[in-house]
RNA sequence: GGGCGGGUGGCCGAGUGGUCAAAGGCGUGGGACUGUAAAUCCCAAGCGCGAAAGCGCUACGGUGGUUCGAAUCCACCCCCGCCCA
């Protein structure tokens, strides 16, 4: 497909939209000469098969995709699945377990249906590394390793402090780097994507295409996410995520735990909002005319509302508003049912350590007995003795934490 | 191959024969105050039985041993790090 050139304008539209949010791009210029030139460019997206579920921090880099989508570029993503099984060693400072082509098959099968959710799938040209590097000759593997020089491959500030400290690098991690870079090379790549922590493998790359007599790609990188402690870097294991699949009320309810100075981060990575409302916030938190809870209901409603939808993120909020600022019911109370003669002693109470467990709330009678003496409330009454009566309806609504209700019906 | 140091609860880390279910910090859960923010303060924290006092079980890399009694001593093993080659 012949593309006609872009206008200046265009040109200059585009930038200001791939500009918005990202760290760095290498380079900027570059980009530009590239847009004026060609128009439409090939972007590529790597990624690593190596996590189940696709959360906020990552979906910072697809929108990004999504957005040269839309801007009718040709997107690429790899699945890095033969470079899983090496393992990135990115930002590490410690070698990863290498997974196995079942791990990257199963992770792989995972992903697309969530990669759905942000990207356009039927736009998007999806090939698995393995392809070329699975059956990549090894004297070709010796003429791209030929490139390269331990000194420029030390320049990188994790192998280098790892280096320092005598700590292990296996030979298989100094690889990686130059596979991905590879990959560039076959796919003759202009722009790739990537977090700020790709930064040094997007430079290799640059390199190698030139070695290869390409024109180097522009990378455009994105910042790293901070999860909700606002301090450490949005991640499953740090269980400080917010995982795109998740449901609204529950999205919208960890976005509201969001520090307050992450308040406009979070509007630009991960919504949509128009940049001139996002200043227009920006300006009024600075000043304080504005309740910072209020910009963190705007942010929460509009992250929502991207991955579910107006309807769903309106409920999410109203959902929140009634449970966590009034203190009253969820709309949707779950429901446990118990066994009355599980639960009730010989003399007819009820036993409360007994249902807090069995219904699921105490994982331990132990803890169930923590929860009866620090703070519960049963029918919205304070609660502090173990043994109660039986409500005549035979319903009970325990409140076991700030928003934390479940209702047990006795059978 | 040689020398040295180390493996304790979600993490870091103290503890070197009983008073240790294990200090302290971080993190976590609950409460107060709030905006489920931040800061601050309070409470909690292996599991089972018991209304409770309490009793019992499991736990300090693994296995065995010494001892009335072990996270602590001994033996062997496994793992990790550092230094030398």
């Amino acid at each position: 497909m012949i593309m006609s050139q872009l206008t200046p304008q265009e040109v200059e539209h585009q930038l200001q939209l791939i500009s918005r949010g990202v760290e760095e791009i290498i380079t900027l210029d570059e980009l530009k000469e590239k847009l004026s030139k060609k128009g439409r460019l090939k972007v590529k997206l790597g990624i690593d098969p190596t996590a189940k579920d696709i959360h906020l921090g990552f979906a910072v880099v697809l929108r990004k995709f999504k957005l040269f989508q839309e801007l009718g570029h040709h997107t690429t993503l790899i699945l890095g699945d033969f470079t899983a099984m090496v393992g990135d060693p990115s930002g590490k400072n410690k070698t990863r377990p290498m997974l196995t082509k079942e791990d990257v098959q199963r992770n792989v099968q995972n992903y697309l249906p969530q990669l759905g959710k942000i990207i356009d799938l039927s736009k998007t040209e999806v090939v698995y590394n393995s392809q070329w590097l699975d059956s990549m000759k090894l004297s070709d593997f010796i003429k791209l390793a030929s490139k390269y020089t331990l000194a420029q491959m030390l320049e990188r500030e994790d192998f280098k402090k790892r280096f320092e400290a005598h700590q292990p690098i296996s030979l298989h991690e100094l690889i990686y780097p130059l596979l991905q870079a590879y990959d560039s090379v076959v796919l003759e790549a202009d722009v790739e994507l990537g977090g700020i922590d790709q930064k040094f493998n997007i430079l290799v790359a640059r390199y190698i295409q030139k070695e290869y007599g390409q024109e180097p790609e522009v990378g455009v990188l994105t910042p790293i996410l901070e999860g909700l402690d606002g301090v450490q870097k949005m991640s499953k294991s740090l269980g400080n995520y917010v995982g795109i699949s998740e449901p609204p009320e529950v999205m919208y309810r960890k976005l509201m735990r969001v520090p307050d100075h992450l308040i406009i981060r979070y509007m630009i990575l991960c919504t949509d909002m128009p940049m001139d409302e996002i200043n227009q916030y920006k300006k009024a938190l600075e000043e304080g005319t504005i309740n910072p809870r209020d910009a963190k209901m705007k942010m929460a409603f509009n992250v929502v509302r991207m991955y579910w939808g107006e309807e769903e993120a309106s409920k999410a909020q109203e959902e929140f508003i009634r449970v966590f600022s009034k203190g009253e019911l969820p709309v949707n109370l779950k429901t446990v049912e118990v066994g009355l003669d599980e639960v009730s002693r010989s003399e007819g109470g009820l036993d409360l350590v007994e249902l807090l467990y069995r219904a699921g709330i105490a994982s331990s009678k132990r803890e169930a007995k923590r929860m009866v003496s620090s703070s519960l409330k049963v029918n919205g009454e304070e609660v502090k003795e173990r043994f109660l009566e039986i409500p005549p309806n035979r319903e009970l609504i325990i409140n076991y934490g700030k928003g934390k209700y479940l209702k047990v019906k006795l059978v």
